[in-house]
DNA sequence: TATTGTTATACTCTATAACTATA
DNA sequence: TATAGTTATAGAGTATAACAATA
């Protein structure tokens, strides 16, 4: 899907940039740059980990959510990611068209269409959640337990308001 | 550019979401879920921020690098921010087009293109700094100043390997 | 041979607007 | 009138592949 791994027969050399990294100057100052750059290599790292089953964060996102939360609908998956309507729609899209998850229209409210993974989508999520379980453990493991928790904290704190 | 904001004379209820949010599950357990949720929360106050100027994140990244490392070519950019040349590429094309930024030839390396603020460009990353001073205190203001210190120091742990 | 810039291509994500059908 | 789903559209970002000019 995309990988930025070098070719494994080639020279690693990830140690030696070419380039010297510049000064970052004021950006250094800005929570929003870091953030930015965390999720770029947490982001980058699990496309790496998902290369075989391409899937994308966003996409395990809404896996796990119906999962959890079986007969839920388009807009209540958006809500809880913070997108809106028509975003989630080409997600639920892309799912469908790969069958690992299904629209069923709901008989209580006929605008509604419950959210269902499939037999497939089941197995994707268990396989995905094995892979996922080593790329955690190695951002995880940068931190001792009291560490992450302050981070996690500080994490909800900014996308819950307080 | 993009808003999540309401009309302005439109009855504000954001104390009242009308779809409860769904149980997160295994999600809640996942770093880089929260890491995802946090950037979205950021990013989004950023481009509210910066609706009137029309620059994104990366594009301001561009411009501040640009500004403090004059001459420098776009695979250093590219390299700094961990991106590709094709991206910055099209980043810097933007940029250039809005006539923000430009390319002047090397004279020592006739490969490269040396990159440089315009004086268009310099007025609107002064606009743009004035803007993100606010836009910072608006999450800075949830931490103390130990607390801050602490989730930067994760961050960078996160994207500098160690 | 390797690097820089470039173009072409394609897919994902994000967001707005407008439409349909339901409530 | 409001909501859920849908479609169309558009721009930004991301990545791969290939090419020309230059080192």
């Amino acid at each position: 899907m995309m990988a930025a791994k070098p070719p494994q027969d080639d020279f690693e050399r990830e140690d030696a940039p070419l380039t010297p990294a510049l000064d970052v100057g004021r950006l250094g100052d800005l929570l929003g740059f870091h953030l930015r750059m965390a999720h770029v290599a947490i982001y980058r790292d699990f496309a790496e980990t998902m290369e075989g089953l391409g899937l994308t964060q966003k996409q395990l996102a809404v896996m796990e959510l119906t999962a959890g939360n079986p007969g839920a609908s388009q807009i209540d998956l958006a809500n809880t990611l913070g997108t809106d309507r028509a975003t989630m729609m080409a997600l639920v899209n892309r799912l469908a068209a790969r069958d690992l998850i299904e629209r069923r229209p709901s008989a209580a409210d006929r605008r509604r269409q419950e959210l269902h993974l499939t037999k497939a989508g089941r197995a994707m999520l268990a396989r995905a959640r094995d892979l996922i379980d080593a790329h955690e453990r190695r951002f995880i493991g940068l931190f001792s337990p009291d560490e992450m928790d302050g981070l996690l904290m500080a994490l909800k704190r900014i996308y819950k308001g307080s």
